[in-house]
DNA sequence: AATTTGATCAACCGCGCCTCA
DNA sequence: GTGAGGCGCGGTTGATCAAAT
């Protein structure tokens, strides 16, 4: 039994809005404010339509702060370096996907004024994904001086975390850190896994590790991986944490392995496999991801991404 | 001129999380 | 502690328009 529906399907208009509408709600937005409540306000304001196409309408579209028309190419830049910090963490998971860990437009719209989480997000999946698979654009590693990067690591992890700090020179990149600490992973061990910090390298057995991943056969029945981000969708994080997690249910974790290990290669949203493993598992622009930057990289998602 | 293909983006959808009774 | 209602999110769909054939 699936969850109850918003509102009556049957008598909430559908489709693009009319100019008549968009002036209702405008109107009764200005003078009333949205009352906290979208799922009541269609009724009071006189619409049919669902309380959350209302909310749609009005974040994406009605705001009066919001910019319409192309993208500059400084705001691409902002997307793309963006993307390189917060997209790449996501990338390192298959594994995050698996743990239902949401990759965030909303964190990178929010450092484009006037523009929203959807408008990125199609920018990026129309455009951007392109430009930078044709090489024209590049994704690229904020420096430490970038005014979007704290000057120093926030102290916002905790000691439970796995990913290593600063001071630790033997560190792996935050998805073999992600890997180690979920030791019910079969192969993940000291053994089978390297990372050369001269070349930026991962060794070859990384991509079995992580296609392993993909198939339920291989993974411990006995422990659910998930991944815990304190803060998530509500405000700054103080804290973080990756924990293992025995609570059937409460994860999505693969029950099949064929569809989702073939799925595990596309690597979420629509990157393809080749671009990611180009990316993530070799480093081969190793000077523009110095591996002693990942500590910040990691901090600066949860202490400096600040959503809407 | 007609048709097909591709690009764009507004809108919908389902689901996880949060709040509150 | 629990469950319902609501919010906010990313993923996906589909309508529309432009370009290509």
């Amino acid at each position: 039994m699936g969850r109850a529906p918003c509102c009556d399907k049957a008598n909430v208009k559908r489709g693009p809005w009319s100019p008549e509408e968009d002036a209702t709600l405008k109107s009764y937005v200005e003078t009333h404010g949205t009352g906290g409540n979208w799922i009541a306000l269609p009724k009071k304001a006189g619409l049919r339509r669902c309380g959350k196409s209302c909310r749609l309408r009005w974040l994406n579209y009605l705001r009066p702060d919001i910019k319409h028309g192309g993208f500059t190419e400084e705001e691409d830049n902002i997307i793309c370096t963006l993307y390189a910090q917060l997209g790449s963490r996501l990338n390192y998971g298959t594994l995050i996907k698996l743990c239902s860990c949401l990759f965030r437009w909303s964190a990178i719209a929010s450092q484009l004024p006037g523009r929203t989480d959807n408008d990125v997000k199609n920018h990026w999946n129309t455009k951007l994904k392109k430009k930078i698979m044709s090489g024209e654009v590049s994704l690229k590693a904020l420096t430490n001086n970038d005014p979007l990067i704290p000057s120093s690591p926030t102290p916002s992890l905790t000691q439970n975390s796995v990913f290593p700090s600063s001071q630790n020179q033997n560190f792996l990149p935050p998805m073999l850190s992600i890997l180690d600490a979920n030791s019910g992973f079969n192969n993940v061990n000291e053994q089978n896994i390297s990372f050369d910090q001269t070349n930026g390298l991962y060794g070859p057995h990384v991509m079995d590790v992580v296609s392993e991943i993909g198939a339920s056969s291989s993974i411990n029945n006995n422990i659910n991986p998930m991944v815990s981000l304190s803060g998530e969708g509500s405000s700054v994080s103080d804290s973080s944490s990756i924990a293992m997690n025995n609570n059937k249910g409460s994860v999505s974790q693969p029950q099949h392995a064929s569809d989702e290990s073939m799925e595990m290669m596309d690597f979420g949203f629509g990157f393809p496999y080749d671009l990611v493993n180009g990316l993530n598992c070799h480093y081969e622009r190793v000077g523009e991801f110095p591996p002693s930057w990942y500590p910040e990289w990691v901090d600066f998602s949860y202490a400096n991404i600040k959503p809407h």
